[in-house]
DNA sequence: CTAATAAGTTAGATTAACCTAAACTAGTAG
DNA sequence: CTACTAGTTTAGGTTAATCTAACTTATTAG
């Protein structure tokens, strides 16, 4: 039953490659809440099966082969998230506990089922993209809510986190994916917005929470 | 990830239990391909656990609380199956082999929701009943195909073989689930059965398929 | 450019799930 | 009622995934 152990350093690795090219023992640990000898084990396996490249002391790299690997699991976890969401009618604060456990799934055609009668979604119920079954991303180039400037509408296009707790927040707002939001004025003490959408007017947004919402200008 | 290992034993005392009362461990290795010293440590475990009482030399019984565990997995792979079937639309030949992988999945709400999205089932797409929430079994008492007399007509509820290559045969045949079929002639020689239903007449149905096909007389 | 610290490796152990070979027990066939 | 055999247990070993403690290397701050 161990692929799942795999596969689940292999999210790791992929997840902390697109923070930094180099990647540590300590981070990949932390990660995974495992000690560094035993990421340490695990990342020789993974070298022998050409998933990463690592030399005594010196920084891991994820392979293609490695992020080709990582793209698979992503997919099937993504897919997962959205036909939670779309045919099961579950929230998308409660979809992402079910995926991790279903992207784990050996059967194949179990996934392309779910992306067949979904029409072939492109994005994840958080924005994320899905990647197709050749393992390629499509990532557009959405700004943070804090890169935008006062007096401008934009529109909800992803997350930066997807935690149950962030999530519930913006069900509490009724901010979701698509939402056409207008900024209204941007507190220079501490940053926060104060914005309007959906019949909602003066609904202010801390810095931190705008930092972590992807939106497209309209 | 060795809940989904535990869980296999749970499940195959469980069928070997409806067998014989008492289990052996040379049948428990050779429903799970393992060796007899491997059975034997996880039958200690599930002793421990409370699924099952064994004592030296002696045979192994499951307990309650081991049905109770049994009914639980079952429920999961059959909701799961029934749930490929009727939303996902695979075939009943299909549904097994992914329901085997789903069946250990831990989020319970995800069974939940399948059912209420499906309306309650109480059998799986081979006619099998579906244990509810407590555990239950609604067990009816069907006859094999090989019991009806010739002349009756009856209407096929259930199968005691779900392999893939019956399943395949039956549809083969155009024989499902409800299918209703009289029974025209029963040779002595080798007990097979001649059969019309649904527009075909004088099929041939060997004894050893008509064992596998569990019917109800209307 | 050295010395402190952060990061990585080695050594030695544990637990779970498996194995084979050998020894033992219990039920039954004479 | 003994002896055989089918089935069970013991002994000893492997591999995968994990740990802690101790040691080594790399990087960076002064």
């Amino acid at each position: 039953m161990s692929s799942t152990i795999k596969e689940n350093y292999i999210k790791a690795l992929f997840f902390l490659h697109q923070k930094n090219e180099d990647i540590s023992l300590s981070d990949l640990g932390g990660e995974l809440l495992v000690s560094k000898p035993t990421a340490n084990d695990m990342i020789k396996k993974l070298q022998t099966e050409g998933i990463v490249i690592s030399k005594k002391y010196k920084p891991i790299r994820i392979t293609e082969k490695g992020k080709q690997r990582a793209a698979e699991i992503i997919r099937k976890h993504r897919l997962s998230e959205m036909f939670l969401l779309q045919i099961m009618k579950f929230g998308w604060e409660e979809v992402h506990e079910i995926a991790e456990e279903l992207e784990h799934i050996k059967t194949d055609k179990f996934f392309d089922r779910m992306d067949e009668l979904m029409g072939f979604p492109t994005v994840d119920p958080h924005g994320s993209p899905i990647p197709d079954k050749n393992g390629n991303f499509n990532r557009p180039n959405y700004y943070r809510l804090t890169q935008i400037s006062v007096k401008s509408t934009i529109i909800v296009k992803a997350l930066r986190d997807s935690s149950t707790d962030f999530l519930l927040f913006l069900n509490n707002k009724s901010i979701q994916l698509n939402t056409i939001i207008t900024v209204n004025h941007i507190e220079n003490f501490d940053g926060s917005f104060t914005v309007s959408y959906e019949g909602l007017t003066d609904v202010v947004l801390s810095k931190s929470i705008c930092d972590r919402i992807l939106v497209e200008e309209i």
